[in-house]
DNA sequence: TTGAAAGCGCTAACAA
DNA sequence: TTGTTAGCGCTTTCAA
């Protein structure tokens, strides 16, 4: 294994110097074309690649950013790590991977390891690290943008990059009532939809301006997985038989509940119509296809991207840069209209 | 926003030099008790954590794993990243995820830019790139280790951590033989399971000698996805529609079948049973849960993180210490005993 | 037990 | 147009 050509020595076997090589490589456009090609072959013959951990040391500031998540086994983040990877390297960034488990230590101690140090920046998921204390660690030097985080709990010193919860909540409960559903129960996800959510809110709030009575909304709270929609659902159905359409806070529990439908004897969505948020690619791959509220993923991930690299590298950006899309209703078959009288579960 | 804070300023305010400064936090041992403590003291007083980049540039290695795989939007990927960034972790190591979206020239350029400079050790989860040219990439300085390849295409030059592909294949088919199913067709992942695949010839080869003809095993390729497997499915049930048993070599594609097969009034198992391989999350979440073969994804993932870290630090590991689980049957619902007559789609 | 000094590979003033 | 020089923040001999 040989070692790692430095810049030194391509320099010396280009007869020139250091900073010459360095021109050659950033800024070709000031160094006399001869030399530009002598060096460019002694890049080539020797097989120089540049050393970006010394470079960023020199720079003072690396090229990688971070996106810490609190558990990618949840299906929408692969797709947001998709769109966030291929941003960051549109811009010449490289894209770390911090994982929390939904463990705050494990969060600190990633913000503690690399932010403003390994990383650039660092692009914070909805995460049980609050708001104010990462607003604390950005102001000891380090550049942190939100993102996704959903209702009050973000700070003032913080970007952050999110979608209108209220008003995709809001799509699906038109959707419902639209169909002539009043019965209608919900799913709250532990982490993603619970009873102060702006989702539920945004839900609860059209339901009610369309007449409908969400005192006492039938709702069950589940961990944010089809499991968890499964017996949420059956635990929901069974309390409240004559229910005719169900809400979730988002897709994996409404694919859950679908399950729970079947077992319970119900067709989908003859019998029970079901609801997710979201829109994860499994949702149109599932039978019957899943009805949801469609989050703008990839703008949402590249947004995030380049506000963060924007804020490191100084840059203002003009106003409206960082508008995010609003959710959109995408019909598919697990919806349909109300029937008056619900078969029993 | 605060610059940072150096161990120079550590030093300068614990009234010693950088030097100790660094012994302190490294070796404490070294270091007189009172100057430790005047030292902690002002490390905490000052707020500072040390800057990883200038570490890695001293030491000259970073604490940074890249791994790069083809798509994260593949679920496997996620559950695989998610045992990788824990096992990191762990080793004290980060993990930098590059995604290649199937395309050799964004590999090339994750290798030429990372390896050896930004991460320390590079997994390299089957690809495009040629193992030579990887190996060839290895030779000039940088650690690669590959991961999750399948046949002859490795290199001799590189560590390898895979799975027994031919013994998962070979467990699939003695399931299907032993529930009495003689016709069976074959779904074949463009990614993952080629004519070529020692899945497939696992599978055939324990056909055969169960004494049932493989010549002429219906087969049909396709995207690695659940609707490549749908439509596979649709194609192969319409031209053999006598065929009792699917095997598909991957899970996505299993799950597309069994909805194919519901499609085409099949019932799964009684009509047609359909077995997958990997045992990704999905496989068991989905209704009719999918028999499938496991493959030891968690090991393989911590494995491979292991084995790399081990080369990167120069340890020589002892014999079997990166050995891999085999795969293994799991039985669920998609799969049952053969009946005489098949139902026609 | 602590300090001085050199150096990791690169960038960026500034000088020539 | 090219070279000189001085760092970036840290580690690591080696000497005191």
């Amino acid at each position: 294994m040989l070692p790692m050509v430095t810049l030194a020595e391509v320099a010396r076997h280009a007869q020139v110097t250091a900073a010459t090589v360095s021109n050659v490589l950033r800024n070709p456009q000031k160094v006399r074309p001869a030399t530009v090609d002598r060096v460019m072959a002694a890049v080539r013959e020797l097989g120089y690649r540049p050393n970006l951990t010394a470079r960023a040391l020199a720079e003072g500031r690396t090229s990688t950013l971070a996106l810490m998540l609190s558990n990618i086994s949840n299906p929408f983040y692969p797709e947001f790590v998709l769109e966030a990877e291929a941003a960051a390297r549109r811009h010449g960034y490289f894209l770390l991977v911090c994982n929390t488990d939904d463990n705050p230590s494990i969060a600190r101690a990633y913000l503690d390891r690399i932010a403003g140090t390994l990383a650039a920046g660092v692009i914070v998921m909805n995460t049980d690290v609050s708001a104010d204390e990462l607003a604390g660690i950005a102001a000891r030097g380090s550049t942190l943008a939100l993102c996704m985080w959903e209702g009050a709990r973000t700070s003032r010193a913080l970007p952050c990059v999110t979608v209108d919860y209220a008003h995709a909540g809001s799509l699906a409960a038109e959707h419902l009532a639209g169909l002539g559903h009043r019965r209608i129960g919900a799913l709250l996800g532990e982490g993603s939809g619970g009873p102060q959510s702006l989702r539920l809110k945004g839900f609860v709030d059209t339901l009610a301006a369309r007449g409908i009575d969400t005192e006492a909304l039938p709702a069950a709270s589940c961990r944010d997985s089809i499991e968890g929609g499964y017996e949420a659902a059956r635990t929901l159905l069974a309390a409240h038989p004559r229910l005719t359409a169900l809400f979730a806070t988002n897709d994996l529990m409404a694919l859950g509940a679908i399950q729970a439908a079947a077992d319970c004897g119900r067709h989908v969505p003859h019998d029970l119509s079901v609801i997710g948020l979201t829109n994860i690619h499994l949702a149109h791959q599932f039978r019957p296809a899943l009805t949801t509220v469609s989050f703008p993923t990839a703008s949402i991930a590249s947004i995030a991207v380049a506000l963060t690299i924007d804020r490191i590298e100084g840059r203002k950006a003009k106003r409206d840069a960082y508008k995010v899309p609003l959710p959109e209703l995408v019909i598919r078959d697990s919806t349909a209209p109300a029937v008056r009288t619900a078969r029993r579960g």
